[in-house]
RNA sequence: GCCCCUAUGGCGGAACUGGUAGACGCGUCCGACUCAAAAUCGGAUUCCGCAAGGAGUGCUGGUUCGAUUCCGGCUAGGGGCACCA
């Protein structure tokens, strides 16, 4: 027997050591085998990685193994996200460089990350803040400047008062700085931005091009990029005296079919017009004031007033002849989206209703449910928003709702205003350009010099990167380039007068937009890409990471790649042709009886389902079972990864990630479970232990074997080894494993019946399965899988060997058990020859005692089979 | 408000394109080993019933020989967007 207890703590290191002096996971870029490409998304160094981490990179892992034995080319890297603010505050709080503050937290996570066991090039590996790196985004950023991708522009952006910097609009979330948390303000700046706009209708067509994407991420790039078509109308403003350079007002609209139901127009507060009214009238100066006060978070927009201005101002029904139209001003309008001035039809629009009841603007259906009657449908307080039947409406009446609105346009692309189209067709999209401009230290300088003669001038290539001055300060509120005594002050490149740098650095989602392909090449000097290795490489084949980035680093890297296919950086569109978004960690929560959170470890659980109790351990004191949530600090319900693997090994750590779950939901974490992952190691363990006693020699080939005893464990094997592969090729991990679980099993089952004691065929058969279970679990316990390996004779590294063949004739059952139902209710089983033809398998299943009770002498109504599935007698 | 997803034993979950519901694990119970405990091993474990048998995949209706799977209506939980014209 084999009694030994596995030891992980001094196994794991030997291994790792030894994968490491061999180099045997460094990948040749000329390596002729077909490439697979696996990547997780890169960690930001915030000093300690956590079991969110363990999860991402074992999956990633599993797949970079699995492919790997399947005689691929892997690339498998692994780099730090490494600019960004918690650097910045450790800097402002503990008086720490960010440099050196990021430089330790990649130490010491790099040394966390290597006692994982994966299987990384670490010879590729990257930091974002290494000018080596962020050099190739400065000269990126100045190619898509000639390119027009990069503009500068006035706009209204998001602030974030806490991290005192700009928001992109994706970095909002609910109203708050994604980061800080921070209720986000309004505020109108220069800023640079990326010209994502330019690909919005690409961006989304393209969503139908990855089919390896989850559709739910596909669904929130769709709706964040928000297409929808419509209509853009030129109304004539008729008043006797407009306001100076105004003569009409463009609106956009989806609805053109409502059009003869218009009773208003409304205009943003932030409107050309209403500016240039504004400027001659105190009350409306007031008004815009007040309307720009609102709060844009989620409550306030809830509960403002619907308010509006008239301006006195009409313009003419382009429909209705003779009929004119007031304008207002109205507070809900948005500048950013259409034109900054809709048109309100009150009938079919609960908002517009609202508004032309405040006013008393009336209003006038033109669209009604068919089975409802013109002659009675009337709107007082609810919009009918339905599709349905045009009337009261001109030439479209009669028509249906999709009809008119196709007619409606038509009229206004043919009709005449001052010697132009009333209107024409647009598309319109939701998604806003992407403002990078940060005002921080801690992030890629934006490579641009403002000169008051020349404006914002590229600095020249050959003086990149124009590096981050090392002696900086964080003893006050903002940008510390901002109020360096020299590094801004330089000449301009193009007349030489004096000049500033630009201040502001790039968005870190500009870092991260691109690493991917960094890492195909990731020394060369003279150039973010070697065109030749990058487009070797990409797309990613399988990239793995959290679903909190379908729409930020998502689709900021799908812009991003479309921009250097642009400029002639790659040939791929689409950076990542897999992705999978894997769930979270969670664990219970805790609160002691003075409301704080509790440690995991200080509480003690009784009892199970709704009886269960929780107290302290210290003192027996009562403890509140909270919700089960994901893993923070702040909650206290956080496990430390560097604590498990000590305790248990990194190979049971990885187990538990992967078993139970299914990897895109979330894992609950429990210390049972931990330990049942511990325990199987020990299992597989002492199973290989009592194989390689029992079994054949090294490269014995059991293709001889002839025993049907011996025959069934090759079965059981080939079988195993086929669902398993199905199942690693899915990234369905937990089926994986609980299939190599019941291979063990059936191993363990099979070891006791024949007592130890296996005829020549059986041990061929065993030696067999103990290669095959070993090589199964290899990507998800590599240490162990190496260790057992070795123990088993090989003298080569388990890591390059080669994925078993599945034998398709063993893996086929040639006997069958066919369930057999009457009148669709299993009632009885027959075991038949895989291969039985309809008519037998017919007969011998009526022969069946249950059937023939069931059947009384009759003939059945009706016999359905279904070859090697089931057989179904309706009596 | 709009859009989307999910719902299976005490728990996590499995079930290929409609074909034996509950794989695998956790927990619990019983037993073995032990002076004892831990560890380990063996067995049981959807519910009702002594049993034969019956019921059962959130609820409800439908399609089908047959539905966890497809369709309609609801309920609950989760997520995304949000004054988007």
């Amino acid at each position: 027997m084999f009694s030994d207890r596995y030891n992980p703590r001094d196994v794991e290191s030997k291994w790792q050591k030894i994968w490491d002096d061999n180099q045997i996971f460094e990948t040749k870029n000329d390596d002729p085998r077909p490439k697979y490409y696996v990547l997780e998304m890169f960690p930001y160094p915030s000093g300690r990685i956590h079991m969110g981490h363990v999860r991402n990179y074992a999956m990633g892992d599993v797949v970079a193994r699995f492919k790997r034995a399947c005689g691929m080319n892997v690339l498998h890297p692994m780099g730090w996200d490494a600019f960004g603010m918690p650097a910045e505050n450790a800097a402002i709080q503990n008086n720490v460089h960010p440099a050196a503050w990021t430089h330790d937290n990649i130490a010491s996570m790099r040394t966390q990350l290597k006692s994982i066991g994966l299987s990384l090039d670490w010879s590729r590996e990257i930091a974002t803040c290494d000018p080596s790196y962020y050099k190739h985004q400065q000269k990126m950023f100045l190619d898509f400047y000639s390119a027009g991708l990069v503009i500068r522009k006035k706009a209204k952006v998001n602030w974030d008062p806490v991290d005192q910097t700009v928001l992109a609009n994706e970095q909002v979330i609910d109203g708050k700085g994604w980061r800080s948390g921070a209720v986000v303000e309004q505020r109108e700046l220069t800023q640079w931005f990326f010209n994502i706009t330019s690909f919005a209708e690409e961006l989304l067509e393209s969503l139908n091009t990855l089919p390896r994407w989850p559709e739910k991420v596909r669904l929130m790039q769709r709706n964040w990029i928000g297409r929808s078509e419509g209509v853009l109308i030129r109304f004539e403003i008729n008043s006797k005296n407009p306001p100076a350079g105004f003569s009409e007002i463009e609106v956009f609209t989806t609805r053109p079919d409502t059009l003869f139901g218009a009773k208003f127009l409304a205009l943003s507060p932030d409107h050309p017009i209403a500016l240039t009214l504004a400027t001659s009238d105190l009350g409306l100066s007031a008004f815009l004031d007040e309307s720009r006060m609102n709060g844009t978070s989620m409550a306030a927009m809830e509960t403002a007033e619907k308010k509006g201005w008239d301006t006195k101002l009409t313009v003419a029904h382009p429909f209705i002849p003779g009929q004119s139209v007031p304008v207002y001003i109205a507070n809900f309008v948005l500048m950013e989206y259409g034109s900054g001035a809709v048109f309100g039809c009150p009938a079919h629009d609960q908002r517009d209703l609202d508004f032309a009841n405040k006013y008393d603007l009336g209003n006038t259906p033109v669209v009604r449910p068919s089975s409802q009657d013109p002659e009675t449908f009337v709107i007082t307080t609810t919009a009918y928003e339905e599709d349905g039947v045009l009337f009261n409406s001109g030439f479209l009446n009669g028509l249906s709702t999709s009809e008119a609105a196709k007619r409606a346009i038509d009229a206004l692309e043919q009709g005449d205003l001052n010697g132009a189209a009333r209107g024409k067709r647009q598309v319109n999209f939701r998604l806003r350009d992407w403002g990078i401009s940060r005002q921080r230290y801690w992030g890629c300088p934006i490579p641009i010099i403002h000169c008051e003669a020349c404006g914002s001038v590229p600095a020249p290539a050959d003086e990149l990167p124009i590096e981050l001055p090392a002696d900086v300060t964080f003893d006050r509120l903002g940008n510390p380039l901002e109020r360096h005594p020299t590094w801004k002050f330089v000449a301009c490149p193009r007349c030489g007068k004096n000049a500033r740098r630009e201040t502001d650095t790039m968005d870190t989602f500009v870092d991260s937009s691109w690493y991917f392909a960094r890492f195909t090449d990731p020394t060369i000097a003279d150039a973010p890409t070697n065109r030749t290795v990058v487009d070797s490489w990409l797309p990613v084949d399988q990239y793995i990471g959290g679903i909190e980035h379908a729409v930020l680093h998502l689709l900021y890297s799908r812009f991003f790649t479309r921009a250097m296919k642009a400029t002639g950086h790659v040939s791929v569109s689409e950076p990542f042709a897999g992705l999978f978004t894997q769930g979270m960690v969670v664990h219970e929560t805790y609160k002691g009886p003075d409301g704080s959170w509790v440690l995991p470890q200080d509480v003690c659980l009784d009892g199970i389902g709704s009886s269960r109790r929780a107290t302290l351990k210290s003192d027996g004191s009562h403890v509140t079972i909270g919700g089960i949530e994901k893993m923070s600090k702040s909650k206290k319900n956080v496990v430390d990864p560097d604590e498990i693997i000590q305790d248990y090994g990194a190979d049971t750590a990885r187990l538990f990630m992967l078993s139970d779950s299914p990897p895109d939901r979330d894992v609950i974490w429990s210390h049972e479970g931990v330990q049942g992952a511990g325990r199987f190691s020990q299992q597989l363990w002492r199973l290989v232990g009592n194989l390689v006693n029992v079994c054949a020699p090294l490269d014995s080939d059991p293709g001889s074997v002839e025993q049907s005893s011996a025959l069934v464990i090759r079965r059981l094997v080939h079988r195993a080894l086929l669902r398993v592969q199905d199942h690693y090729e899915k990234l369905r991990f937990n089926t994986a494993i609980a299939e190599i679980r019941k291979l063990t099993n059936a191993l363990n089952a099979t070891l006791g019946e024949m007592e130890n004691t296996p005829s020549a065929d059986e041990a061929l058969a065993l030696r067999e399965a103990a290669d095959v279970l070993v090589v199964m679990f290899s990507p998800v316990m590599p240490h162990l899988a190496e260790e057992c390996w070795s123990r088993l004779g090989h003298k080569d590294l388990l890591s390059d060997a080669a994925w078993p063949a599945v034998i398709d004739t063993l893996a086929q059952e040639d006997t069958i058990v066919i369930p057999v139902q009457i009148n669709g209710k299993k009632r009885a089983e027959i075991s038949v020859p895989r291969d039985i033809d309809n008519e037998s398998l017919e007969r011998l299943a009526l022969k069946l005692e249950p059937v023939e009770k069931a059947l009384e002498n009759r003939s059945p109504k009706k016999v359905i089979i279904v070859p090697q599935r089931i057989v179904n007698v309706v009596v």
